[in-house]
DNA sequence: ACCATAGATCAACTTCAGTTGATCAATCAA
DNA sequence: TTGATTGATCAACTGAAGTTGATCTATGGT
């Protein structure tokens, strides 16, 4: 009953999930790509590109997103698209969010 | 005029910061620390102990923490007290947030 | 059928982040 | 002051993640 695989209505993600995607955007070439990509979806030869990276390190990274599921892919002919997808970005969010619900309690005393 | 040197009213972080503290959080070790972080503050002494962490392996990943910017110390007598830092959440959510705003937008075709 | 292009994959190398055990510094209690 | 405890730091080691250049596959044009 979610709109992906990781939102439960609104929130919340798996600690495990999250960390995926946390690893996944915490990489400066991935950042790079997933800034390109915020503004919409890219080919990769456009990505290759703009953002002046070796073919088989963009690829790389690609994958790594991908398996993440930070990102999704769409073929269309000798093309291959790319975008970020919502589901994960608002998992995460949401994650974020009960994080910082509870952060503020003070601590027991301790000795 | 923010709440700490991350947030500039309600969103927004820059890359950099975020990609610091994504990283932060991006670790099996620390998300443990982040999960106990995450119903209030807490003594280093008690996380060595509930998370079952050798000493010197916590004492690292809060340096790390706390040099992202993800976590904060409170120093009282002998013990140590840390806890998540609600601006750096809020601001790695608005910059997550500004990420879903754009992403859907199709790509113009590449051939 | 042939060639060019898009993009994934592979193996070898390198680099950097995390682990471990030891030592050091500071605080408190006796 | 002495000794115990909290927690940071350091040096040596280890392994995982990223880079590079080459090769492989698939699609489309001629």
């Amino acid at each position: 009953m979610g709109v992906g695989r990781y939102v439960e209505s609104v929130g919340a993600l798996e600690a495990d999930q999250a960390r995926q995607l946390l690893k996944a955007l915490a990489d400066p070439v991935r950042l790079q790509v997933v800034q390109a990509l915020a503004s919409g979806e890219r080919c990769v030869c456009d990505l290759t590109g703009d953002l002046d990276l070796a073919q088989s390190k963009l690829s790389f990274h690609l994958k790594v997103m991908r398996e993440a599921g930070l990102i999704e892919a769409r073929v269309e002919g000798r093309w291959i698209y790319y975008r970020l997808r919502r589901d994960a970005l608002d998992g995460l969010q949401g994650w974020l969010g009960e994080l910082a619900a509870g952060c503020s309690e003070p601590a027991a005393p301790c000795g």
